[in-house]
DNA sequence: CGCTCGAATGGCAGCGCTGCCAATGGGAGG
DNA sequence: CCTCCCATTGGCAGCGCTGCCATTCGAGCG
């Protein structure tokens, strides 16, 4: 009894269009129309079908469907990394977009390594996706060949400076670097150190250093300071870099962090230590973390669109749009700390 | 000359297996063989498809391989939320182990709503992968009833307080309860109350309540308060949580957060508001998120291995494991705030 | 020198579904 | 009562690739 069952089951979850006709006593074609309620059909017919393949506990194949029709509703995302907030932010507003409109998401994760970004970018482009959603506008020179030899739309997300290849939707990082320095500068500060993570991985980190610099070089200053730490960006090594950075340098007025996870290590180093912000020390973070706010001092920080940004990605890739570059802009967050 | 140029382009993107078969003057079968490296073929065979690959900017099509072959190399997992940092820790160690083993993740976010994820599984089904991951062991009966049915490997993360399909690795929330409640009791509180977010969506919160109002019960207590705000979970959510309470009880000497981003809010509450943590009020939270340590106070909580979870989830469906439970425990940390 | 054996290779039937086209049949119109 | 038309429906050829089987062609061996 249990063997006949068993057998029953296992062919149950394995049923196909072709059975589902023959339990309903229809053609193939007419079930698939009744399935994507695509096309005429009778009522009494649809009746018979539904139930068949109810009983029958049938659920279409998507791959075949898929390379039968040409087109594809995957939609790839290659990211750098998911410990930054700020990426599981963009999938966030891209996913739920993505959904809504019957896409589904294959994301993948370079880990800040172009080697990798390129196999991935590959890797997916093998599944024929309807979009290919990349964070940054650098990739290898490969990628770039394959991303632009592939009709695929291709969106580049959270940076502007730069050429794009199809669609770029984001903001410009070497902006905000500008805005941060001229609000540090405007409030008097001008030792003015940088504590940051691997700028060579992160490129868009790099760019806001380089706006940040280049404002105050206009006003004929330079950083007084720079700790780069060759690892992931995290709280910790937010205290040490400033620690390092105030051991050589005790005249530093302000920090510029590279992300607020870093100046959160740096604000909580010097609730610790006794070090009055912003009076003794400013600081400066960047994403605009919820956390921030809720401080008894919130943070000074840049409040970027990450959710934003996934959203209308996800929008245009629904929507066939043409090629172009959307600037969302991004806004600077006052706080107390700076 | 251009539009030559685009032409070839646009068709070297959809070269195809025997495109590349007739530019090397071999079979298709060839083809195939030489790029996946599997069965038997003569160097100089090999040289020739793959430069022949390469000019033609050949890119397989794996929708196509994966319907001939029947078994794809996706693995589908479905959470309900991207915005609470558990998930996307899951996510990290799942991902990067299933990288490792050539798997591909198609993601789903059911947004705590039992109906969208009954959807969501049906759709995932749909793409035939080779293992599903859920979230959690509550799905609604027809979710149950297609998992059930489906001979896919299923694996069900993050709770083991109840029965699994298939795989099943976590903790147990309701011993996450009782552990807190025990640490409560035994530092001398007596008069905690509890401020969560929904907990109908939110079943593994609704286990750890239950296991700390037993241990209560079994102390002969019971919670002086409770507060729900039926939102998702945030900082400024733990605050206004917080206040409620006070306000209602404010002889309250010790809360119970349902996770470490409630417990932030109503600690930098506390800070704005004089009252001093933990002697006026004991604060416990839930995850052991990173902020948590570097505070001055660093947060009493319990840290739970979520990375670890998805990361042990990934190398069982790579090894093809048999149906197991995998108990991963959690840490209380005591910290400094209760 | 003939024969065996196996490495190297090509041919082709599907995988499950969609899209196109042809076939069916019953009602409306004349 | 006969056409014509169109809503329904079935048949079937692929989509691009893999798996299996057959074939070819030398090399090694007795």
């Amino acid at each position: 009894m249990e063997g006949i069952l068993d057998q029953r089951v296992a062919h149950i979850s394995n049923a196909t269009l072709a059975d589902v006709a023959a339990a309903a006593g229809v053609g193939e074609s007419t079930v698939s129309r009744v399935l994507r309620n695509h096309g005429s059909f009778s009522a009494k017919t649809r009746e018979r079908v539904l139930s068949a393949a109810a009983s029958l506990g049938y659920v279409p194949n998507k791959i075949a469907g898929t390379l039968a029709s040409a087109g594809s509703r995957l939609v790839g995302i290659v990211i750098p990394s998911l410990a930054n907030i700020v990426f599981p932010d963009m999938l966030r507003g891209a996913n739920r977009m993505l959904e809504a409109e019957g896409y589904q998401s294959v994301i993948a994760v370079s880990e800040y390594d172009m080697g990798r970004e390129e196999e991935m970018i590959a890797s997916m482009l093998a599944w024929r996706p309807a979009a290919l959603m990349i964070a940054g506008l650098e990739h290898s020179p490969a990628a770039r060949g394959m991303l632009t030899a592939s009709s695929t739309r291709i969106l580049e997300l959270m940076d502007l400076d730069g050429p794009s290849i199809d669609i770029a939707i984001g903001y410009s990082n070497i902006e905000v670097g500008r805005a941060t320095a001229r609000h540090l500068l405007s409030r008097g500060y001008r030792r003015i150190a940088y504590v940051g993570h691997d700028l060579n991985a992160d490129t868009r980190a790099g760019k806001r250093v380089a706006g940040f610099e280049a404002v105050l070089r206009e006003s004929g200053l330079a950083l007084a300071d720079r700790e780069m730490i060759p690892t992931a960006s995290s709280l910790e090594v937010g205290q040490i870099g400033l620690e390092r950075v105030l051991t050589r340098n005790p005249q530093v007025d302000a920090v510029y962090f590279s992300n607020d996870d870093m100046a959160f290590g740096g604000y909580f180093y010097c609730l610790g230590r006794g070090i009055t912000v912003p009076s003794d020390l400013a600081i400066f973070g960047y994403n605009g973390l919820a956390i921030g706010r809720v401080l008894p001092q919130p943070l000074s920080t840049i409040r970027t669109p990450r959710v934003e940004i996934g959203a209308i990605a996800a929008q245009l890739v629904a929507q066939k749009a043409p090629s172009q570059r959307v600037d969302l802009g991004f806004e600077l967050v006052p706080g107390a700390t700076a």
